[in-house]
DNA sequence: GCCGTTTTCGGCCCGACTGTTTTCAGTCG
């Protein structure tokens, strides 16, 4: 199987394991996880850009040896360095990595003076009270290292952002009851609006600090206390989410906002230019020397390097602050720039409220146009329509566009790409349409270079408009089918499709990094729900969180136009 | 291991909390 990106910085971070185990120079060790960030953001697929021939030194962070690992992995899908490490380490190491309380020099204190290798070595040991009497350890760290274990199972479970968004909203409601709060917001990979979140980060400012922890420690949904400071504490909750409270004075909100929003990579890129300018800059402020010149806002802490105020969903290192720094940032698309949705169901197949109700709901939304687009025949689980009853659904939206004032309904089918890449439906049918959106349905598991073939075979009928959920990804559930998305990409530039950014908090696809690839390359995006009824008609600010991750702009969104522009390039020629 | 209008060597972001300490290392974010 062909090398992709994720299979390299996979590699580089398991070489990055190992070499902290082992003790190596912790710089060395975050060149590689460097790498492996870069490499997991590019977009672009490293294999193909070997193949043009670029530089692979010109990406940040990877200079000659790192290129020359990548060489190696690319040409024979393995990396020698990592086979000689596992070989002189257990590789089971690096799982206790991720127990909470464990890093490397206690990991590789328990595997050297006590031979552990595993997750069930560790509880025996643990449970044994070999490891309490080990230097260094002690009973408090024995009980971290069982509760740790229990977890280890869930281990890496990330919660889907609008899953945590109930918990936050939660304990924003019972925090925020607490006489003296003066300011409260969560920060961290929630502000920045990743599709998945691992932990909450809560930031206040309060003066009464003291009885806000107490209040804290104490929500009902706590299933244990991690610590308890005077300007941080962490609890874990029933469901294993982790939520960090930390308290900073209101003078000093801008810098601890900027700080624990983040990204890490980020935060570092902006030290160091701080740093170049002979500035530091922490959560309490920018200084100059003993002297702090900035603070209160975050406007302010990125006015000191001389920086424009960078969006949250931006923050990741991937370009920002360059762009920041020469005037080129974009202007973010907001929810609403939105016109319209251009995929949804009805009960006509799978859907739970009927084609009226769903033109209602999309009127009430204060939308111009809803596009209708069921699903086809061969969806039998969904009762899929065939030329017939799509007709039926035709003459039904003639009539109700002649009754619902205010709002247009485009006649649309979310049409089943086949196996061999046609549609499911005839092109006799199909032109009647106002737009066709295509989707694959089953077979995901077909080679990359087949399910490529397909998806572009599809873009040849030029009645198709859209692709919808691209690559099939089901946030924590399934993994994307594999296609070179970029040759997709490509070959929608080329016919004038259009690819959908599918707004279910499940699927978030596109995701961010292919929303800027598309961009970047020249191809609109349609931000829609996929509803299957009137409710999830809102979930479009889930897909665009991911727009603005992924550098979105009104002029990259199909359906920030008006009706008229709607129409027009939905036209293909 | 990367990087360079101060440097090809010597830096590499910064602080809080915990536990086991006897003044601080390890871990985390």
């Amino acid at each position: 199987m062909a090398v992709v990106n994720e299979d390299i910085a996979s590699i580089f971070n398991k070489v990055a394991a190992f070499y902290e185990i082992k003790g190596e120079n912790p710089f060395k060790v975050r060149a590689y996880r460097n790498a492996a960030r870069t490499i997991q953001n590019l977009g672009t697929n490293i294999v193909d850009m070997l193949s043009q021939g670029q530089d692979l030194k010109e990406l940040p962070g990877i200079g000659k040896d790192l290129e020359h690992d990548i060489r190696e992995i690319v040409a024979t899908g393995r990396l020698k360095k990592l086979e000689n490490l596992e070989r002189s380490i257990p590789p089971a190491l690096i799982e206790l990595l991720a127990i909470e309380g464990l890093g490397p020099k206690k990991v590789k204190a328990l595997h050297e003076r006590l031979n552990i290798t595993s997750l069930d070595d560790l509880k025996e040991a643990a449970k044994s009270g070999a490891i309490e009497a080990l230097p260094g350890f002690g009973k408090k760290s024995v009980e971290q290292i069982l509760k740790g274990i229990m977890l280890a199972k869930k281990e890496g479970r990330r919660f889907r952002w609008a899953i945590a968004e109930l918990y936050a909203n939660d304990l924003l409601d019972y925090l925020g009851r607490i006489k003296g709060i003066e300011n409260l917001v969560v920060a961290g990979s929630f502000r920045r609006k990743k599709d998945t979140v691992g932990d909450l980060d809560i930031l206040a400012t309060a003066k009464n600090w003291d009885v806000i922890t107490e209040h804290f420690v104490r929500f009902d949904k706590v299933k244990f206390v991690v610590s308890k400071g005077s300007t941080r504490s962490t609890i874990v909750l029933k469901n294993d989410l982790q939520v960090d409270l930390r308290s900073v004075a209101v003078e000093n909100y801008g810098s601890a906002l900027s700080y624990f929003t983040g990204s890490k990579a980020h935060n570092i890129a902006v030290r160091k230019i701080a740093v170049e300018r002979g500035l530091k800059i922490n959560e309490y402020g920018v200084f100059k020397g003993e002297r702090r010149i900035a603070g209160k806002t975050e406007e302010e802490v990125y006015g000191s390097i001389g920086l424009p105020y960078i969006e949250p969903e931006l923050r990741e290192d991937r370009g920002e602050i360059e762009a920041a720094g020469t005037g080129r940032l974009p202007r973010l698309i907001e929810l609403r720039d939105l016109k319209g949705d251009l995929h949804c169901h009805t009960t006509y197949t799978d859907g739970k409220n009927t084609l009226e109700e769903m033109a209602r709901a999309s009127l009430e939304l204060g939308h111009e146009y809803i596009a209708i687009t069921d699903h086809s025949k061969r969806l039998t689980v969904a009762r899929g329509l065939d030329e017939k009853r799509l007709r039926q659904q035709i003459e039904e939206i003639d009539r109700l566009n002649q009754k619902i004032k205010g709002l247009t309904i485009l006649k649309g089918i979310e049409v089943d790409i086949l196996e061999d890449g046609t549609l499911d439906l005839p092109d006799s049918v199909l032109k009647e349409l106002d737009l066709v959106v295509g989707a694959i349905h089953y077979k995901f598991k077909l080679s990359r270079e087949a399910q490529t073939k397909r998806m572009i075979k599809a873009m040849d009928n030029p009645y198709l408009n859209i692709l919808a959920h691209p690559t099939g990804r089901l946030i924590g559930e399934r993994e994307s089918y594999e296609v070179n998305i970029e040759e997709v990409l490509d070959a929608a530039r080329e016919r004038g499709c259009f690819l959908e950014l599918n707004s279910q908090p499940d699927r978030l696809d596109l995701n961010d990094v292919n929303c800027r690839l598309a961009k970047e390359m020249g191809i609109k995006i349609s931000i829609s729900t996929d509803a299957h009824n009137t409710f999830s008609l809102n979930y479009q600010r889930y897909g665009i969180n991911q727009a603005r991750r992924g550098w979105l702009e009104k002029a990259d969104v199909v359906n920030a136009r008006g009706l008229d522009e709607l129409k027009y390039i939905l036209k293909r020629r």
